[in-house]
DNA sequence: GTTAATTGTTACTTTACGGAAACAAATGAA
DNA sequence: TTCATTTGTTTCCGTAAAGTAACAATTAAC
């Protein structure tokens, strides 16, 4: 989930520093000079967020961006960078449907700041409105909320997340390492036997409800979260 | 959804064309040639937006506007017109807390393309002509009174804003950016920690009237909002 | 101008979560 | 049975996250 970011500005000097700030913060950083790099760099990655220069000789930031959005791409987040003097322009740009703009100087604290801001807002609007249930158990994720039988139960961050995942993937074996994987995220490294203990963490808030058997133990193999008691 | 829209101008001429434009367009307008004007014509509609002449004879647009946001008017929107040489004042009213400012000589798209920018970003905030409660917390947004157990007790402008936010969007975790986005505004940036600080001082109020426990903390994600105590 | 209020930041404290080690129990193979 | 391997369980401890208070800088009020 480290979001891809298209730099796009006419300067290197702005370019490497932007690219920096972004690098160290984790992001997946590709950079163009000029609109017609930037366009083939956009068809051959996955690009989730933009930050465009407002002002570019040849084809500008502002053209590139109402170009994008009249061409149907309104997946992409858009980031205007603006010199201060371009000021009165700003509404214009942001009627073309662009998601933020940065004016410069900026500060990297800014930058990450906005750019996380604009990427959290994309990635919001689709998802998070679930409710899934399997059993007594049911999660509202955008309440952060476990209910068990009706009654409100309390998980720490991480049980939450594994009860999430196996409830959404029921009936089906996992490996230590693929649910470290799909829990833990694949950037960290964690001993395979920390899911034993998070396994055992999360059996002891169910026991008092009565459905820490959802969770099996496939010997050899790993965990399972079904609802139909086989043993 | 038709906006209102009141243009304030002591130049007739200018009045009318921007009226022209803006019916075109298939708004609804009101003008008037002054502040008194203005004020009876705001205490009678229902008005989005203002197109505000910077200079009027007796009371100037900038001071008009200020006086508005003083008496805790801030859900009308509010464009300053301003002739070339005023520039140097611009930034002092955008300080006010007016929304845009267009100069003139100015095209009709840009007066379309500028208004309708304003209204967007109006409709996303929380509409503030309601009374809202929760528990035993009113919030009346017009009057920006808030009462605990029909008893006034009072805010500070960010922890009104905060405690709005959250009563209006109830049982739903927020993390701390967005928070920021929603009660700072995506213009500002301000350390993640701030809300805490917020939270708790928020909580600090809420306590003698025994509803501070409708905010929760949710380990690892934010806050949340709700009436239904769990713990 | 003086005072008070508000707000963002920082620094310090407290809490509790998570990871690993260590040991116990269980399982399967010989 | 005995042994080796896997899993269950408990405990400890470092640390990340939240709570809190104090401070400084603005801003509003008087």
């Amino acid at each position: 989930m480290t979001a891809h970011i298209l730099v796009v500005d006419d300067e290197v000097s702005i370019r490497d520093m932007v690219r920096m700030a972004l690098e160290i913060d984790g992001f997946i950083v590709s950079d163009a000079s000029n609109a017609h790099q930037a366009s083939s760099i956009l068809e051959q990655n996955n690009i989730d967020l933009i930050l465009l220069d407002w002002m570019m000789p040849g084809i500008s930031g502002i053209d590139f961006a109402s170009r994008l959005r009249r061409e149907g791409n309104h997946q992409v987040g858009i980031i205007m960078v603006t010199a201060k003097d371009d000021e009165d322009d700003l509404v214009r740009g942001l009627d073309i449907g662009t998601d933020d703009y940065i004016k410069k100087p900026f500060s990297t604290k800014e930058l990450i700041s906005r750019t996380n801001a604009v990427l959290r807002r994309l990635k919001d609007q689709p998802n998070s409105n679930e409710v899934v249930s399997a059993g007594v158990i049911t999660i509202d994720s955008q309440q952060h909320r476990i209910l068990i039988n009706d009654t409100e139960v309390e998980f720490s961050p991480t049980e939450f997340r594994l009860l999430h995942f196996l409830l959404t993937h029921p009936d089906r074996v996992f490996a230590r390492d693929q649910l470290l994987d799909n829990v833990w995220g694949n950037q960290v490294y964690v001993e395979d036997r920390t899911v034993d203990v998070h396994i055992r963490r999360l059996r002891k808030v169910l026991e008092p409800h009565k459905c820490d058997h959802y969770i099996n133990t496939v010997r050899g193999v790993g965990y399972r979260f079904t609802v139909n008691k086989s043993e």
